[in-house]
DNA sequence: GGCAAAATGGAATGTCAATTCCAGTTCGTG
DNA sequence: CACGAACTGGAATTGACATTCCATTTTGCC
């Protein structure tokens, strides 16, 4: 965050950099931050110390870095208007997809980024809140698009929609994680979107 | 698991014991598993390290015991029978007290534990999938009993409310604790009981 | 070409934490 | 009460890892 952002990059250099972080993010991805050492990214990347500490400060550097990073991404599974009961339930069966081709194998790179991170300090809780905001934000636009088109209940709040089906997949993605089991993020996201079906005043024809 | 359950236990060894597992289970809960180190435990409880490693034989053994102490517990806030609208209400609101209480710090007693260890060992994965059972039997035996007694609609599977319940409460709870903001729990717990209300035949008079 | 900054190599250091060891005390039971 | 097992104390060991250091090469730019 400091020394990141206050750095001249060549462009070899923003190439060795950005090769870190992506090998991190994937490292820590599969092992978690406490589980991913510093070797592990550089063996992963193929680079040296002096390489990752001359981008990096220090290891909760590079972390911040990893959590930038996701928050870029944002949702991989979100790419289009989520504006219709239709393209939200999409993105329901991408998330239930993702983790089935995962072999439910793993958690949700930023939900177990903030499992872990959340208590560690304010900035990074804070980089951690803004990542969320970066997911949750395709589901909000959406949904406050279909509430200005008066396609949504009287008294139905978007933005509650939005934070329930991020919320939703969080949990329902430990719990499938933890269980190897579908199950739980089907359920969890199926009842949520049917909730959202029931706040359409009209079907969309 | 090997020597815990193989060993013969004198009162004041089943006390320290005891104490340790339940210091653990604290610290941990508010610095993780990684972050915590044995020394800590060792100097919240008062013990030696003599003491840890005579009844645990490495950490990761104090772990399990620490994972099965919450799986014993079981969920805090699920106490009587969980079978109206009314009593899961009830469930609901004493989820969002809790971390109201707590200022929103730190996250699920099981979910923390499950986020940082689900992929550490087939063992501990195992031991978290019990755990989370446990929590989540008092929901499904609640509305298994509503299911029974003819009160859910045609279609309704009990089991798959609960595991969405369990689900937006993991979910919820993240979000909550990662946002130090009350909204993200109580919009998805929110979310999923108006499902659950709409699935209800009769209300409850 | 030449210099300053950037980038890289790789060994060396230092700390911290898990675990081991040896020694002494207390307890349950015959 | 005796004696083996359970329990406790605390120092010593070991290994892993983050981080530092110094030396060398490469790049951007005048």
């Amino acid at each position: 965050m400091t020394k990141s952002t206050t750095r001249n990059l060549t462009s070899r250099g923003r190439a060795t950099r950005d090769r870190i972080v992506e090998t991190a993010a994937r490292v820590i991805m599969a092992r978690g931050v406490a589980g991913t050492t510093i070797q592990d990214v550089m063996a992963e990347a193929g680079v040296s110390t002096s390489q990752v500490y001359h981008y990096f400060s220090d290891k909760s550097e590079l972390v911040a870095a990893v959590i930038e990073f996701h928050a870029g991404l944002g949702d991989p599974g979100a790419p289009a208007d989520l504006d219709s009961v239709e393209k939200l339930e999409t993105w329901c069966r991408n998330a239930i997809r993702t983790q089935v081709e995962r072999d439910f194998i793993g958690g949700c790179e930023l939900g177990s980024l903030a499992s872990e991170l959340a208590e560690t300090s304010e900035g990074v809780r804070m980089q951690l809140v803004q990542a969320f905001a970066s997911w949750e934000a395709p589901l909000r636009r959406g949904l406050r698009a279909m509430h200005a088109r008066g396609e949504l209940r009287e008294g139905t709040d978007p933005d509650d929609l939005a934070l329930a089906l991020l919320a939703a997949l969080q949990g329902g993605i430990l719990l499938t994680q933890t269980r190897r089991d579908i199950a739980p993020l089907r359920a969890v996201l199926t009842t949520v979107m049917a909730r959202v079906r029931d706040s359409v005043v009209a079907p969309t024809l």
